[in-house]
DNA sequence: GTGAAAGCGCTAACAA
DNA sequence: TTGTTAGCGCTTTCAC
C-alpha cells in the first residue's frame, strides 16, 4: 500500500500488552479468552488512534480462509448477469464477505484459467455461471470440497446444486402460445448453443413443435448478443420459407431482431409475430410491446446466496437444486392467425 | 480450500532442490538467478504433476502486493456501470491482474466502510465510481499514495485523475436543441443530486435555460432509477404549469417517464417531447424513438484502465483527467414548436 | 547455479 | 486474564 506499517505489534508495543492479547481484542475474539474489558478498551482506542487495519493476507495465510467468495460470470455487459452479480455482491457484503468477481467474457478458456488459479485465493466458496461446456476444470475444486453453487447453467453430471429457471417449460409455453394463435411456422433464434439453459429452451421448442403437430422448425444462432440476433434475423428474412413468428431466446437477441426488421420496414405483429425471453423493462414501451417469458432473476440470485451461505455454515448439508417457474408476460407482439 | 497442501516445500522435497530454487523457478524469476534450464524443467514438471498452485496470501504477505486492483461501483444493476465494470474486469484479466469488485448500492456509508478496509487487502490500485459526496474517507488512501482513478464522478479538491463525460456540455446541448425547436418550458428529471456528473448536468441545464432566455425551469429527482423517474414524471404531470419537454438524466429515468406517460395515455412527441441521457440500444425501437445524449462508455472505461496501468508502472507520473465529449443522437421524440 | 535462514503479520496451541 | 512460541507459504538477502 504505502506506509501501512501499523500492525498488531505496533499496537502491542504502545499498549504494553502482547501481540496475542492485541490480536484477540482486535479480531473480536477477546471475550472468549476473558480479556478484561478495560484492557480491551485501551487496545481498541490505541488501534484506532494509530489507524490500524488488519492485513488480510496475513489473516488469510494463517487461517487458510478469506471471508471471500468468488463469483464467476460470463459477461457483466449482459443485463441478466449483471443484475445477478449486483444482488449477490450486495448480499455478501451485508454478511461481511468480500466478493472476488471475474468476468469470463463467455469464454471457456478464460473460465478454465480463472478457476484453476482460484484455489490459490483461499476462497470460502464459489458461485459460478459457467461459460463452459464441460466440467473437467471444476472437478478438482469439487473434489477439494470447495462449496460451489451454479446459476443459470449447470452440469448434470456434477453433485453441485444449481439454481436456474425451468427453461424447458418456458420455451414450451412460448411455442404452445404461438401455436394456439394459429402460428405454424415458428423460428427460434438461440444464444449460446453449448450452454444448458439454451439447450433446455431448444428442447422445449422442439417438444412444443411436436406436441402441436407442426412440421416447420428452425433453430439458429450462436451467442446472446444484439449483433447475433441481427444477423440471424436477416438470414431468416432472406430464406425462401419464412416463419410467421420468431421466438428469440433473450432480449439482447430481440434487439437485433428489431434492428433487422426496422431496416426492412417490417413491423412486429403486422408482418411477423415475436416472442422473447427475459422480459426486460423496456419491452413495455417498444413500438409494439413484446410478449416475453420472464425469469425471476432476483429470486434466482438470492437463492444462490442462501444456498452458498448454508453450505458455508454446514459443509455437509445436502442441498437441492431448484428450477424456478418462468412466467409468461403477454403484450402485443403476437398476431392471432386463427380466422 | 480443502487439501491444497502442495506447496513449494512439497515440490522441493520431491525434486531434491531447495525451496529457494523451486520458488525462483515457479514464479518465473529463475533466469535472473541463472538456474539451469534442466533444473527448471524438472521442477516445473513435478509442480505440474502435483497440481501445485501458489498460495496468493503468502505471496501477498511477503511481497506486500497482490496483482489485484479494486473496483468500486455504485450499482451493477445500472447498465451504465455494469458496462464499465465489464470492460475493466476484462482488461485487467488480460494483464494478469485480479479485480476485487464491490457494489456499494449507491450508498455513501457502504463506500466508506469498503474503502476503509481496502488497505488491508494490499491492493495495487483502485478504480472508483464514487457514491459519496465528500472525500474524507479517501484522503488516507491518497496520502498513502495508492494509485486511484475516478470514473464518472470525481472530487475537484483531490489530485486524483478522473475520466468522465463532459456532462455540462451534454446538458447544455440538450437544452439548446430543445429550445431551438421552440420549447420554452423544459423540465429536467435528475438522478443522484449529490454526485458531480449529475450536478454538471444541472449546471448545463440552467446555463442553457439562461442562454436561451427562457424563464421556466424545473429540476427534481433523487436517484437514477425507473421508479424515481416514474414518480417525478407523475409529479410533473400533476402540476399546474406543465412543461412541453422533459430532459431525463438517464435511460433508467426515461423508462419511468414512459411508464407514467403510458398510464395516462400520453404520447411522446405528440403530447410531450422527451430527451434522455445514455443512449441505450433500445431507444431506437421504442414507440417513439428517443433522442439522447450518448456517453462513450467503453472509451471511458478503457481510458481509466490505461491511466491506472500507467500509474502502476510509474507511480510518479503526472496524469491528466479527461472529459469526453458527449454526442447527440437525434431520433424522433422532439416536436418542433416553431410554427 | 544453488541453498540457508530470516521474516512478512497474523493466529492458536500451550503454558502460566 | 495474559503471554510465549511456533508456523501458515512464500520471497529474498546473503553466502558459497
Amino acid at each position: 500500500m504505502g506506509f501501512e506499517n501499523v500492525t498488531i505489534k505496533t499496537v502491542a508495543e504502545r499498549t504494553g500488552f502482547s501481540t496475542t492479547t492485541v490480536s484477540r481484542v482486535l479480531n473480536g475474539t477477546y471475550r472468549k479468552y476473558r480479556v478484561s474489558e478495560i484492557t480491551a478498551a485501551g487496545i481498541i482506542a490505541e488501534a484506532k488512534k494509530l489507524g490500524y487495519i488488519p492485513n488480510q493476507a496475513a489473516v488469510n495465510l494463517r487461517k487458510r480462509t478469506n471471508n471471500t467468495i468468488g463469483l464467476v460470470v460470463p459477461s457483466l455487459s449482459n443485463p441478466f448477469f449483471s443484475t445477478i452479480a449486483s444482488v449477490i455482491s450486495k448480499a455478501f457484503y451485508l454478511r461481511n464477505y468480500s466478493v472476488y468477481m471475474v468476468d469470463c467474457d463467455e469464454n471457456e478458456e478464460n473460465e478454465r484459467q480463472i478457476l484453476s488459479s482460484v484455489s490459490g485465493q483461499n476462497l470460502d466458496g464459489l458461485i459460478v455461471i459457467p461459460s463452459s461446456t464441460d466440467h473437467k476444470h471444476l472437478d478438482r475444486l469439487v473434489a477439494a470440497r470447495l462449496p460451489i453453487i451454479f446459476i443459470d447453467r449447470y452440469f448434470e453430471g456434477l453433485p453441485i446444486p444449481y439454481v436456474s429457471t425451468n427453461n424447458y417449460i418456458g420455451a414450451l409455453t412460448a411455442v404452445r402460445l404461438l401455436a394456439s394463435r394459429g402460428h405454424e411456422k415458428i423460428a427460434c433464434i438461440q444464444g449460446n448453443p453449448l450452454v444448458i439453459s439454451n439447450k433446455e429452451r431448444v428442447r422445449g421448442y422442439f417438444d412444443g413443435i411436436s406436441m402441436e403437430g407442426l412440421n416447420y422448425s428452425y433453430v439458429s444462432g450462436s451467442e446472446f448478443t444484439q449483433q447475433a440476433g441481427y444477423e440471424e434475423m436477416n438470414r431468416i428474412l432472406d430464406a425462401n420459407e419464412k416463419p410467421t413468428a420468431i421466438f428469440a431466446f433473450s432480449d439482447t437477441l430481440t434487439l437485433g431482431v428489431l434492428q433487422a426488421l426496422n431496416e426492412r420496414g417490417l413491423k412486429v405483429y403486422d408482418d411477423i409475430s415475436l416472442l422473447s425471453f427475459d422480459n426486460s423493462r423496456y419491452l413495455d414501451f417498444l413500438e409494439t410491446p413484446i410478449t416475453s417469458i420472464a425469469q425471476p432473476v432476483k429470486q434466482i440470485a438470492e437463492r444462490a446466496v442462501t444456498l452458498l451461505l448454508e453450505r458455508l455454515d454446514n459443509p455437509h448439508i445436502d442441498q437441492e437444486s431448484i428450477l424456478f417457474a418462468p412466467k409468461l408476460i403477454e403484450r402485443k407482439s403476437i398476431k392471432n392467425l386463427n380466422k
